[in-house]
DNA sequence: TCAAAAGTTGTTATCGCTATCATCGATTTA
DNA sequence: TAAATCGATGATAGCGATAACAACTTTTGA
């Protein structure tokens, strides 16, 4: 930066402003400055910077297994948000939402001073950890429960599995059965809650859950049972990739979809409009959901007061894989 | 640091010291540290830590799309490895790689003063920008050619897509039709040129390959070319989505997997097993080559030499959707 | 027993930048 | 015209840590 300042004949200090507030400079000091930093090829050294602002231009995210598609498509709207408002994005992905690791993720991207932190903690056992963060760090929370003290962006699952099980009642189907993610999973109870309110306001038969694990096997364990029972018609299944498995496991069993049986997923993978047959399923925007949590963040790091929850409208998509209920 | 130092009754050299290089400390005032430290809940400052070291203990990745499967693997794969040494993964994704876009990347990675960077660059087109890379930054890339002036990891794509084709082969087709992925793909090309030189030293047959763009939509609309060309028994995707809208065209045209026609993919995504039926693929280790990437850049971080380029061996994973060919 | 060696701790300078306040000339105002 | 104001730039002092060397203590060995 010496050098800079030498070379553009004026001094260090000049030189800062021009690259912070460059308006604070008259115009062909300012021209010099840049030649100068260009001709060096100068790059500030943000450690420095961030040692006297206290600020460092990082961001992190703290997240469920980033290679599920809803936690990497977060992350990826985050990431583009954040970009816009030239912070970088720092992750650190954990296998399990406790509170020790969480308390732990937290630590390590303090340790690296970033400026802010969004917790990706679609998971039931995340709460306790969420509720002991350090006060002195801006959090936002993604796809948790709103009873938070931090801010928190989700997707409204409950709205997304009423419009998934009214979809199937309005086909004609006796009632809607459900495989479910594991009930600590935030968004797997709401979906429940979703599904169930419906059926009791509609005074439907309600019948158990099936627990799943959110993977293609166990939609495809679960699958199997339900094909036994002629009284299925109409499943909704918590995530794409059980539904890919409740299709593959009703074909087999010679049911068709949706002439026998209708099937409604959940997230609108990139491949749902591609099984066969096409799924319909709730496309859950988490692009949005992404950026959202970014300005929550932000608001919180400028200080400002920002809205305390976002919650975010899902869609029914509606393919080949739902159809009116055969007569009989 | 001062205030522990402090409490402790040392100075604020001792201090570091017992967190940097404990041993050199006497037990007794280690432990009186420690203590300090603890009860003041005292957490070293990294940017004046590293404007001092020249360290930062964040390393950059720059990577396409990482909402895709592969990249979110391998990005977890890094992120993980990285945890071990205690690094932290700052993440830049590009929604294209041409010279420009790495370059950008890679700027404000450093800007930050990462200590080193791993490119993901599956892309023919990074070529260019990773010949013009800083040479006074540590850098390794996942996934490319390996005549570049920079360590390389990457999954051999050429003996994938041989074992792939090799297998159908095997059961008896008389030739096999290939759905490619885009062509200035790195990995689209290994697994075409590796599929055309097994034809090739077999002599059979080679049809012209259908080049997709990776997506279900483009694997089901070859599907629905292959599915009306009688001679077609045997298939090799290049990737485990367009294998799904191959298996729904086939379907659909009435043309039974795998006794009619033998379906391979690629990638072994979660929920290949799950199709209908269960997706014979080729099973790429992403974790493994994240791993990989991330001890290749730490060697030149440290200053070792390192091997320059490792590959990583795929597997065949035979499932139900490859069967003999019918006679006839 | 005492000097040399080894081990521990402290002092000082510095990393590269920006906050703060001082300075100085130019412009406006009375 | 002199005083007040303003805008642009500069000088200085840290931010919080560690490197390098200095100083002091303890061990070691003849």
């Amino acid at each position: 930066m010496e050098d800079v300042a030498e070379r553009a004949g004026v001094s260090a200090m000049t030189v800062s402003r021009v690259l912070n507030t460059p308006e604070k400079v008259r115009p062909d000091t300012r021209a010099r400055v840049l030649d100068a930093v260009r001709e060096l090829s100068y790059r500030p050294n943000s450690a420095a910077r961030s040692l006297v602002t206290g600020r460092s231009g990082v961001l992190g995210v703290v997240s469920f297994d980033t290679t599920l598609y809803g936690p990497a498509s977060t992350l990826h709207g985050i990431e583009q948000a954040a970009r816009s408002e030239d912070y970088l994005v720092t992750i650190v992905s954990v296998s399990a939402l406790s509170r020790r690791s969480i308390g732990e993720a937290v630590d390590r991207l303090r340790f690296q001073s970033v400026d802010g932190v969004v917790i990706v903690a679609p998971h039931e056992s995340a709460a306790d950890g969420l509720r002991h963060l350090p006060p002195d760090l801006p959090v936002v929370v993604v796809g948790a429960s709103d009873d938070l003290p931090v801010p928190v962006a989700a997707v409204d699952q409950v709205t997304g599995a009423v419009r998934a099980t009214k979809h199937l009642l309005s086909l004609g189907h006796r009632t809607v059965w459900h495989v479910s993610g594991p009930q600590d999973w935030i968004d797997a109870s709401g979906r429940i809650a979703g599904w169930r309110s419906v059926l009791e306001a509609e005074g439907r038969e309600i019948p158990e859950p099936l627990l799943g694990d959110w993977s293609a096997r166990s939609g495809f364990e679960h699958g199997k049972r339900l094909a036994r029972d002629p009284e299925v018609t109409a499943v909704f299944v918590a995530n794409d990739h059980m539904a890919t498995g409740v299709l593959r496991a009703l074909r087999e069993a010679g049911r068709q979809v949706p002439q026998d049986v209708s099937v409604v997923g959940f997230d609108d993978v990139p491949e749902a409009a591609y099984l066969w047959p096409p799924l319909s399923t709730v496309r859950q925007n988490f692009a949005e959901v992404g950026r959202l949590s970014f300005q929550l963040l932000l608001d919180r790091i400028d200080g400002r007061a920002g809205a305390p929850h976002r919650m975010i409208e899902p869609e029914l998509v509606v393919r080949e894989s739902t159809a009116a209920r055969l007569s009989g």
